[in-house]
DNA sequence: ACAACATATTGACAAATTTCGATATATCAA
DNA sequence: TTGATATATCGAAATTTGTCAATATGTTGT
């Protein structure tokens, strides 16, 4: 198991603003433009915080002209779930 | 939803730490002296550590005499479970 | 009561993270 | 090409987090 990347994972979902920007993604695709006006934070914080959860796959964003559209990646959240699963299945022995 | 407590969750899980406790204690219960041990972290610090996983209700405690001891707690990974779930049922609208 | 041991708490410091203003890059429209 | 707009990057300040040494608390055995 590679601890670095998976404290990595759960490290971009703890976050205030970033869980809110989950939050609205599951709506469905998002124009960055809009998760701004959504969220009380600076263009620069948001364009951080959607780094953050586009490197941890939980989120992948897609350029269209001058705009950027992001929406929920299943891989980050598979990978998380798995974490989950595994710590489960052999707790309690 | 709950931004503040669902952020805390996964602060738990965001840090390497933490992880290699929980890949211990998925092993079972254990003594925290067993804990350190493993851990190439002092004794404060590890008493640090197993305070978050406890208030995040990833891990419970156990007094005995004068050890501690540890093991995964179900209700933190229901939480953080029902969460991923909840992102994965609306996407893709 | 006292000494030895396990764990928790405190206080301080270093490292990491969040944030913003300023600026750079890229795209579109006139 | 020039100006307007959307997003990214840079650099610095503020906050949070991880860490340890020192100390406190609580337990056991003598």
């Amino acid at each position: 198991m590679d601890y670095k990347k998976t404290a990595n994972l759960f490290k971009a979902l703890a976050d205030e603003n970033r869980l809110q920007i989950m939050e609205i993604l599951k709506d469905g695709e998002k124009c960055a433009c809009k998760l701004l006006e959504a969220l009380q934070i600076s263009q620069p914080t948001l364009s951080h915080h959607m780094k953050i959860l586009c490197d941890a796959e939980l989120v992948s964003g897609r350029k269209e002209g001058k705009w950027m559209y992001y929406s929920i990646s299943k891989a980050g959240i598979k990978n998380a779930k798995t974490y989950l699963k595994e710590l489960k299945i052999s707790e309690g022995k």
